[in-house]
DNA sequence: GTTTATTTGTGAATAATTTCACAATCAATC
DNA sequence: GATTGATTGTGAAATTATTCACAAATAAAC
């Protein structure tokens, strides 16, 4: 079987955000070369990322983008709905569930935890707030497969260990460390530091050609 | 001049934030294996990122703690303070400017725009909200060297325009849309759509081996 | 229905990145 | 101050990712 890189995933998810662009713009079909031209890459890459799944596509005319963005999807599993459970209802974890965007891809958000009584049992944007100290019955209960961890970085890596204790297989971190976690599970993380240094990397690297 | 690759600047940030739990922690001297470790690299990975800067290291000993970090600060450009503008007040941008860890690394935001007229003139975490149609001239007097883009997808790219006529050279965007800009700008985006796409691809293939 | 113009899909070639492997170097020990 | 043990720094090798280049396929034109 493939393997699949973490770049050739990263550019499924552009092209899809792509596709739906072109779609409400009303292109019926897309080359891989316009594709390619909108997303800064080149077409040979648009096309080699999409033959490790299939050959979408028709010689001469291009992909219509309809199909195309229906298959990507498929490929990233945005043809289902998904049981999502955010951690940690400040800042950032208000933020995103106010995120309506979300759910229109599927990613339902459940359940909501923290460890603050002042938020425990009250009501957010709809959804009851839990302890998290019924984390792990909760996230089995409510079949949970992706959990968003909003916590203050010394907490995260006690939650990520409810967290796997609860079975669930995929993380989305926002605290800015690594956690540690068993082999079959998935972690990404959002790190907007890391993005802001890149940034004050090239401002005082700019002898450095950076790759863009 | 050598070209250092976005994976190095990004492990560059790792390393960064690794070495500084290490002096918390009271490590004096750290070597590239255990550098590695905690990240999951080897350490032939850690040596080659630092050969393109210099030579930090003692051969027998490893690197001290803070003397590595500190250089490491200084190539991601975190010895200074930058000048930051935010722009578009809203779930997202609020949640920023509450951090206070972007700060404490040098990120001063400095400014804060927006187009509804509730916000604007009042003051928001100490720092005063401007009108967004003053943003290029206040941009230009503030000495603004990095903006922040949490506006609507829709209104990204015209304000991006605005940024870039306004001279600056680098963007942190996190609406999730491409945004054009002239060759000489850097743009960074943080895309949480596309993190949660990757964790929603690990579930539905489980079948390809991905990457982590 | 034949020709022409496109554009895909993919093996081969190239480029970039990562890992290997080891000489060079230094700290610590005796 | 020689010896031992550890770890760096770095060319070379291996691996991985990207681009090239072209046959195959199809739509559109005639
Ligand atoms: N706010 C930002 O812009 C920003 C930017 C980058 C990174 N981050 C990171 O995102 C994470 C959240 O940031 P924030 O600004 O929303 O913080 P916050 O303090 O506003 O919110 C954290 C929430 O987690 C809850 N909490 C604390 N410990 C808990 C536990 N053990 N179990 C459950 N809930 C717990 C708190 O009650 C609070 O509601 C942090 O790790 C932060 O470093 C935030
Ligand atoms: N909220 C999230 O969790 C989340 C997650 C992923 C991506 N995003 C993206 O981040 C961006 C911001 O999201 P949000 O949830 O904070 O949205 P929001 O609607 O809460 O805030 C947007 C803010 O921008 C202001 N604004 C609108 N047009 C403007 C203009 N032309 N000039 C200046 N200000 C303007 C609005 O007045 C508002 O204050 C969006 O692009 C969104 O897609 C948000």
């Amino acid at each position: 079987m493939p393997k699949i890189s973490d770049s050739t995933i990263r550019r499924l998810s552009m092209y899809y955000r792509s596709l739906s662009e072109f779609e409400t713009k009303g292109y019926k079909t897309i080359s891989s070369e316009h594709l390619a031209k909108t997303e800064k890459l080149t077409p040979a890459q648009v096309r080699k990322d999409l033959s490790f799944f299939g050959s979408f596509g028709t010689r001469g005319l291009g992909y219509k983008t309809r199909e195309l963005k229906e298959r990507i999807g498929k490929i990233l599993g945005l043809d289902h709905i998904w049981n999502v459970a955010l951690i940690g209802l400040g800042n950032v974890g208000s933020a995103l569930v106010s995120y309506k965007e979300f759910q229109k891809q599927g990613f339902l958000i459940k359940l909501l935890f923290d460890n603050d009584q002042r938020k425990i049992n009250k009501k957010h944007k709809g959804i009851l707030v839990s302890d998290v100290k019924d984390l792990v019955e909760k996230l089995k209960n409510n079949k949970i497969e992706i959990v968003i961890i909003a916590v203050p970085t010394q907490a995260a890596q006690e939650v990520a260990d409810l967290v796997v204790s609860a079975g669930v297989k995929t993380i989305l971190n926002f605290a800015p460390t690594r956690i540690k976690v068993p082999q079959d599970v998935v972690v990404r993380f959002v790190n907007m530091a890391m993005e802001l240094e890149h940034l004050s990397f090239c401002l005082s690297n700019q002898d450095f050609s950076v790759a863009t």
